[in-house]
DNA sequence: GTATTAAAAGAACGAACGTTCATTTAATTC
DNA sequence: GAATTAAATGAACGTTCGTTCTTTTAATAC
């Protein structure tokens, strides 16, 4: 007997964890936070809710725990895309194709992202945005770089920084992987249209057409 | 006696129904459709929960209610905003202006209409994703026009409308009365930068300083 | 091989949920 | 002014919620 009684065989903490997160993030995401129950999540995995709590304290901490390590890879892999000394309009080419490339591959964590900040409580939320606005303020580095070399035209480099990065996050809101159009063909729209927005010299001379 | 049973004096329908819609709203967008009770929309009205059933079948009507009011105030709006025979690119510069400003007042419901979609039930989903895609299409109608004069460099114009929605709908998570810029400030800089973003010519000749 | 620890189950907790109902009172109709 | 309708109340419905507790079994340490 004992077919449906305590700790199945194979059971490892790290993977049920890992099974957990990716639970979540999928279920949070399609239907938001408060609209899931502990209960759901535990039925994805395979489990009782209550074994939830051998690998998370509570909801929040979940929640929590995918908002702050989607953010903290984020951050992470910008840095190792980082090239020293590029000229800031390649280096912001090389920020909108990755914004838009590293998002696609997580849309479930970027709605997260994005959509559940007001279900953190104070300090994980202070923690959180303060991971956003790291992310924010490299992209400014790279606008402001260009706006004191000459190269872009911005009036406000905090709000163009805000406005590019909510026009390539709402990427996500459409992209489909069998879509009309394939990834590479997205960004190569997406960096057009941002260098042209930050007025960075066009070298197929789309603004010759001025005037 | 009777200082706390039925109906209270002065207490009209129509008006009662207003403030639960204006509750609703403030709560929903604060805390998400899930994470808020009818209970809590009553109390902030001054009223019982059971109350809120004589003005909404029931929670789901409530959001679907107020999520199509505000879509069709939205293109009712814009339609009223357009002008006969304006050029493409005077018609994109009133439509960021227009985006901006009527969106600005209305913080709360654009954070119910982007993020609370997916709390639709089928029917009312596909009534205001509906109006949804006809907002799109206003957009689209102004980009295609000024492709087809000319005007615009925009390799697809779908993709553009959806980035430039994103884009200024962005300003409302952060825009706050008292920041640092006006709503006219505001409205200056992204208008720039989406007539660029779009190829449109430049007046100010910012186009210039390329090559 | 025994003792300990890790990971699960299942039952139960009180609280809160959306909603319904019978009742009461105000406003309106005739 | 009596009858009717509209708008509220408070209590209650059955569910579901996040979480805790005890128990059971598997994996690990000695």
């Amino acid at each position: 007997m004992g077919d449906h009684l305590a700790r199945t065989a194979g059971s490892v903490g790290v993977e049920t964890a890992q099974r957990v997160r990716e639970a979540a993030l999928k279920l949070f995401a399609a239907r938001g936070f408060a609209a899931v129950s502990m209960r759901e999540i535990a039925g994805e995995v395979g489990v009782q809710a209550a074994a939830l709590y051998n690998h998370f304290p509570n909801k929040q901490a979940l929640l929590a725990d995918l908002m702050r390590a989607h953010m903290e890879e984020l951050l992470a892999a910008w840095d190792k895309e980082q090239r020293q000394d590029e000229a800031p309009d390649a280096a912001l080419q090389r920020f909108a194709r990755f914004h838009i490339r590293f998002h696609a591959g997580r849309s479930d964590a970027v709605f997260i992202s994005y959509m559940e900040l007001r279900s953190l409580e104070p300090e994980n939320f202070r923690q959180v945005e303060k991971l956003r606005q790291n992310y924010e303020a490299a992209l400014r580095g790279v606008l402001d770089a260009g706006v004191a070399r000459g190269l872009f035209a911005l009036a406000d480099t905090r709000v163009a920084a805000m406005a590019i990065i909510a026009m390539l996050t709402g990427v996500n809101t459409w992209y489909r992987q069998k879509g009309r159009l394939n990834l590479n063909e997205i960004e190569d729209i997406y960096t057009a249209m941002v260098l042209r927005m930050a007025g960075a010299p066009d070298k197929e001379a789309l603004c010759s057409a001025a005037e």
